[in-house]
Formats: structure tokens, C-alpha cells, sequence
DNA sequence: TAAAGTGTATTATATGAGTAATACGGTTTG
DNA sequence: CAAACCGTATTACTCATATAATACACTTTA
């Protein structure tokens, strides 16, 4: 079953982007596997605090992408494989640090100014 | 007067929430100081095809922390001083830090890889 | 002075995000 | 089998974001 433990809501994006990249990140990281089963609709808009239906509408995204499937009345498991997850960790990895680049550029700082603060803020 | 230039709409958020941002870095790299003038609200609104009220609500929120300065009839313009900028600084650069280094970590990357990684995408 | 530009305000509309309550039928399990 | 849980779907509502169309009074400037 996955875990939830270090999820975390605070960004101001939309809860269910946050759940989906959640999950993304978690395959890229290794720490959600292929054939993972993954929590119910129910009990995980429980534990997190929110509405069923923000979860089913990250769940429906994910099972559109393949990463997820579902069969009605029974549970949900991870679906992946190495050539997906590679390619999720392209588009997360460049969307990221594409974005973390530009904030940082915008602000002025040098190159080396932003690795300090990238080390300083890692722990 | 203010330079938008650098300015591009894609992360998603709220657009009123962009362009503040995108003034509040602005001062921090010290390209926008104080007694600079604004564009005016029709002519931004024009620049970056979006609706008047929009940039209103942006420039508004800088009003109340006092960022810059309108008259009704009349031209708006910059106003900061050191300690404020230092104080916007301080604010930016811990959250974009922290969402930066979040993100990298959900993704299982050693301090080094992330290291790697914004030094491969600061070009 | 007259025109153009400006800040400010109002009302209406559309869309997306999120919640709330409920329902139906399938699967799992004691 | 029956209860519990599951995925799925629907309808209604609230709120924030963004647009659209004006309007008014003030300031700047030709």
C-alpha cells in the first residue's frame, strides 16, 4: 500500500495536481513500485481531509496517462514499467528544474549564489 | 519605467500572483527601483493580452504592502527602500528554496544531483 | 482649455476547483 | 450469503480567477 506520510498540502496548486505529482514523483524516487496497491478513493480523501472526488479526479488522470488501474468495485494498483517511469523523470525533472532556475534568475542571483541556497535549504 | 520584457505566463497560477511576483523579483535583482514608474493598467493589461482588472489586483495587493504608490488621475509609481527589499528578498528566496528543494527530494535526488541538475539548466 | 491618459469602481458572465450528499452495482471477505 | 468495501456517477452548491463592458473623476499635456 502506498504511503501518504510524507505528502504534504501547502503550495497553493491544485490539491489534485499535488496528489497526482505525489505519485509521479513516488515512481521516479523508486518508492512506488509496479503492482503497488494504491489507497481508496475513500480513505485517502480521509486521511488527507478533503472531498472523494478530488481524489478520483487525480486517480481518473493517472489511469488516463496508464500509470494506474482500475476495475470497479475492487482496488487500484501502480501500473509501470522502466521505459515509462524513465520518461516521467525526463518531463519531472526538466519541468522542475526548469522552473527553480527561473524564479532563481529572476531574483538576480548568480550560479553559484543558487547552488549555496539550494545546499543551505537541503536539510 | 518598468520593463515587462522578461515577463512570460506558463506555471499555471493565478496571473495577478505572476505579475506581483514578477515585480517583488524584480526589486530584489535590482532592476526595478524605487520611484520607478509602472505601466499604466491599461497599457500592461494590453501588453500581456489579459483584462485590465487583472493587473488592478495585482498592482492593489503591492498598494497594501505599500510596494508602490497610486494617485487616482495619475501615474503609478515604485516605492521601497532597503529594508524592504531585503526584508522581500528574505520571503522569496526561502519559499522558492524550499519548494525547489521539496520537489527534488519527492524525486529520490541525492544534494549532488540536484546540484548537477540546476547547474545543467542555468544556461 | 480640450483631449488623452490615468486610477478607480461597478455589474455581469464564464470557468475551474473543491465540497457535499447520494446512489448504483461490482468485489472481497468473514 | 451478507456485510463491508470498492469504483463510478450524478446533481447542486460555493468560491476564486478572469473576462467584458462601462462609467466617473482626476491629471497631464498638446
Amino acid at each position: 500500500m502506498i504511503s501518504f506520510e510524507l505528502f504534504r498540502m501547502e503550495d497553493g496548486s491544485p490539491i489534485y495536481l499535488q496528489i497526482l505529482l505525489y505519485i509521479k514523483r513516488g515512481m521516479v524516487a523508486g518508492i512506488i513500485h509496479d503492482g503497488d496497491e494504491l489507497p481508496s478513493r475513500r480513505m485517502l480523501s480521509a486521511l488527507l481531509s478533503i472531498n472523494p472526488n478530488t481524489v478520483q479526479k487525480a486517480y481518473r488522470m493517472l489511469e488516463e496517462e496508464g500509470l494506474i488501474q482500475s476495475h470497479s468495485g475492487a482496488k487500484s494498483y501502480v501500473v509501470v514499467n522502466k521505459e515509462k517511469i524513465q520518461q516521467i523523470r525526463s518531463e519531472l525533472l526538466e519541468h522542475d528544474a526548469r522552473m527553480s532556475v527561473s524564479v532563481l534568475k529572476q531574483m538576480g542571483m548568480t550560479r553559484e549564489e543558487a547552488l549555496a541556497l539550494i545546499t543551505k535549504y537541503w536539510e
